[in-house]
DNA sequence: CGATTCATTGACCGGGATCAAGAACCGTGG
DNA sequence: CCACGGTTCTTGATCCCGGTCAATGAATCG
C-alpha cells in the first residue's frame, strides 16, 4: 500500500518499484501518535530526526511578542516537515498540530544516506522544496493584495486543491478539522471577522461546513470569488511530459 | 577580487580556493545590464539559464488581476535570483530590476554540473534557499500580525541588515534605489500611508533619507520599533558547523 | 449534567485606504 | 540658462473594512 509521502512525492515525479519501497519505509519505520494541539518541533530546537506527516492536519507557525500566532503553512498527510533539519541546526518556527495525527520520524543519517544514494528521489524532495517556496510566496499576495472575503476563500480554495491533488476527497468532501481561530492565525484576521466571512461564503452557496466536514459546492464559483491561479503549485508539470503516465493520474486535478 | 555572488555565500560557508575561484568564474562568464524597471525573468517563462544579481537592486514580484503588484522579496547583490529554474519548467512569478543592475547569467546545464561535482558549493547555495524561505515566513508574518509602522520599520531594518552582512555598509548609510510606490507594493500598505510612517520615523530621529541613500541613524531603536528577530536569517549559525563533510549531504541531490 | 471550548451576532471604533491637491524633483529640449 | 512635462513626494479630508468589545448559543466532554 502507498504511503502518504509517496503519495504526494508520485505529484511531482515517477519512481521505480525500488523507489518506492524505500519510500514506503520511511513511513513504516518509527510512527509517533500526537493529539491535537501538541508541538511536533519547536522554535530553536535542532532534532535528529525529520518528521513526515500521515494522518491528521499540522501547520508550520510561529509565536511573536504579544502572544499572537501566525499560521504560516498547513501540512496535510504526505507532506514532509522539515526535510532540511540536518543542515540547519536550528528550526526558526515552531511545527505542531491541529488535530490528532500520526508523525513518521526519519532519522537524519539515514534520510542523508536516501538522499545520497538515491538523486531521483532527491529531486522529488528538492521539488517539494520549491513547492512549500511557492505556497509561503502566494500567501504574502494573499495577506498583502487581498481583502478579508478573498483571503479566507484563498485558504480553503488552495487546501481543497491540495487535499484533491493527493487524493483523498470524496466528491467535494473533505475533512479539515481546524478551529475559526486557527483560520483567524493563518489568514491575519481576526476569528471574528472570519467567521463573519464563512457566513457569507456559505450564504452564496459555495461551501458548506458540517462539523470538521467540509464541502465545496461550488469550486469554480470559489476560485473566482478567491483570485485563485493554480500555477504556483506545479501539479500541471506531470501533464506536459512527454512521455508520461504521470498526466493519467493528475487528470482532472486542476 | 570576490564576485558578489562569492561574499554572499561565504555567509554560509568556507570555501577552498579552487571553490572561490569557481563560483567567481560563474560571475564573469556573462553579464547583462538592465535598466530601471526591467524584467529579468517573466512568470511562466522557463529559462536556460540562471540568473545572479551584481549590482543595483532587483525584486522577485507578481501582478495581479486587478492590476496591483506584491513585491514578495529583494534582490542585493550577490543573490542568486532563480537557482531552481533548471528543475521547474516555468516561473510562478516575475523577477525585475528597481534600479539600473548588473545581473550575471550562468547557464543551468553548468549550474547543475558544479552542484553535481562540489558539494560545498552545493551546500551553500542549499542553505541560500532556506534563508530566502526564512524571509518569505518572515514576511508573512509582517503583513499578517504587524501594523503599518512596524512593517514599514521591518522591512527597511531586514534590509539594512541584509546589505551590512553582504559587507556594503559604509558607517549606518546604505544605497535603496526604491521609490515609495516600491515599498508599499512591498509592504502591502498605499504609497500614501507608506510616506506617513516613514515621515513617522524620520521624526524619531530613526532613519534620515537622503535621495536613494538611506542612514540607519539608530539601528537598536529601528530594530525595537519593528519587532525584528534575526534568527530566520541563519547569519550566525551556518559557519559554525564543524563537519567538513557536511557538503556531501547533498551529493546525488540534483 | 456543569464546564469549557467554539461559533455566532450586534454595536461601535479606529487604522489605513481613498480622493485630491500641491510641492519638490527630475531629465529633456529650446 | 530656463521652461516644461512627468514622476515622485507630501499633506489634508473623508470614508470604510476589519478590529474590538461583549453577550448569547451551540457543541463537546469529563
Amino acid at each position: 500500500m502507498d504511503s502518504p509521502l509517496l503519495k504526494k512525492l508520485l505529484q511531482f515525479s515517477e519512481f521505480s518499484d525500488e523507489d518506492r519501497d524505500l519510500i514506503n519505509d520511511l513511513c513504516t519505520d518509527r510512527q509517533s501518535h500526537y493529539g491535537a494541539r501538541e508541538d511536533i518541533v519547536r522554535e530553536g530546537e535542532h532534532s535528529a530526526d525529520i518528521h513526515i506527516v500521515l494522518s491528521g492536519l499540522a501547520c508550520r507557525y510561529k509565536h511573536l511578542q504579544d502572544g499572537s500566532r501566525q499560521i504560516m503553512a498547513f501540512l496535510v498527510p504526505g507532506d514532509p516537515c522539515d526535510s532540511e533539519i540536518f543542515i540547519l541546526d536550528a528550526m526558526d518556527h515552531s511545527i505542531g498540530t491541529l488535530a490528532p495525527s500520526i508523525v513518521a520520524s526519519v532519522s537524519g543519517a539515514r534520510m542523508k544516506e536516501l538522499l545520497l544514494g538515491r538523486a531521483s528521489i532527491a529531486l522529488a524532495f528538492w521539488w517539494n522544496t520549491l513547492q512549500d517556496e511557492g505556497v509561503l510566496r502566494e500567501r504574502i499576495i494573499d495577506e498583502g493584495r487581498r481583502d478579508a472575503y478573498s483571503r479566507v476563500g484563498f485558504l480553503i480554495y488552495e487546501i481543497f486543491i491540495r487535499m484533491r491533488a493527493f487524493g483523498v476527497i470524496d466528491e467535494q468532501k473533505f475533512d479539515f478539522p481546524v478551529t475559526q481561530v486557527d483560520l483567524a492565525d493563518a489568514t491575519g484576521l481576526t476569528p471574528v471577522h472570519v467567521n463573519r466571512m464563512l457566513k457569507q461564503l456559505r450564504e452564496e452557496n459555495l461551501i458548506a461546513i458540517d462539523g470538521k466536514t467540509w464541502t465545496i459546492l461550488d469550486p469554480d464559483g470559489l476560485r473566482k470569488a478567491s483570485g485563485y491561479e493554480a500555477s504556483y503549485l506545479h501539479l500541471d508539470r506531470a501533464k506536459r511530459e512527454p512521455d508520461s503516465n504521470a498526466g493519467k493520474r493528475l487528470q482532472g486535478l486542476i
